[in-house]
DNA sequence: CTCCCGATAT
DNA sequence: ATATCAGGAG
């Protein structure tokens, strides 16, 4: 595990190469952006941005996707992965937020989470995202190189969550979780990562590297 | 724990 | 053919 100083450094070495990090998901209002972030689950950027434009066109608000139901939203994600779920999901958001939110997206952490299709990773990339809160939000890539990288330990991404939010300092709290993200998808993948290309590669701790 | 379940890379 | 992609609900 890293020392305290060595994620200093980390963090410090992860800032210089994304010292402004930005989501990748395409969106404009916090409505997009919870769909966006919905429908992120298991599937890359690029294929929810690839639908979003017609779902954002076709079901610009919550009260538009309670008219359409599931049937009415349903072929505008239909491409995307688990889109049943999803378009579960989406519509009983929706339903809820007329119900009992005004129509409008909740800006804390602790009613996000009790939203249908909301849990605490998306919860924390909304609020990370739309208002820049330290929330450190625990997807496939942040619980994969929190591991490799040695940053800290956790049998769940819940667990490993705490430990970030807990150890990584204040400064870069609320980079942290994107930029971790960027570099997990384009150089430290799941799948043969690209040490050779690295700009963290002489302070990476990782057991396995390839040459360089 | 299982189920959900499309697109893409290897 | 299999692994992976900004997971959540039951």
């Amino acid at each position: 595990m890293l020392s305290k100083a060595e994620i200093e450094q980390f963090c410090e070495a992860l800032h210089e190469v994304h010292p402004d990090p930005k989501c990748e998901l395409i969106w404009h209002t916090p409505w997009e952006l919870i769909m966006a972030i919905i429908l992120s689950a298991q599937s890359t950027d690029k294929n929810v941005n690839r639908v979003t434009p017609e779902l954002f066109k076709g079901v610009p608000t919550p009260k538009k996707a309670v008219e359409l139901g599931e049937d009415g939203v349903r072929p505008f994600v239909k491409s995307v992965n688990y889109f049943n779920n999803k378009t579960r999901s989406i519509v009983a958001l929706a339903q809820k937020l007329l119900d009992e939110y005004n129509g409008e997206m909740p800006t804390d952490f602790d009613t996000l989470v009790t939203l249908p299709g909301i849990g605490r990773k998306t919860a924390s990339v909304f609020l990370n995202v739309a208002y820049h809160k330290p929330y450190i939000g625990v997807d496939t890539h942040v619980f994969r190189l929190a591991h490799r990288l040695k940053l800290c330990t956790g049998k769940t991404p819940a667990e490993v969550q705490e430990k970030l939010e807990k150890i990584i300092p204040e400064k870069y709290k609320t980079g942290f979780a994107l930029a971790l993200v960027l570099l997990g998808r384009y150089i430290c993948q799941a799948r043969k990562p690209k040490c050779g290309e690295c700009p963290l590669y002489t302070i990476c701790q990782a057991d396995e590297k390839e040459k360089k």
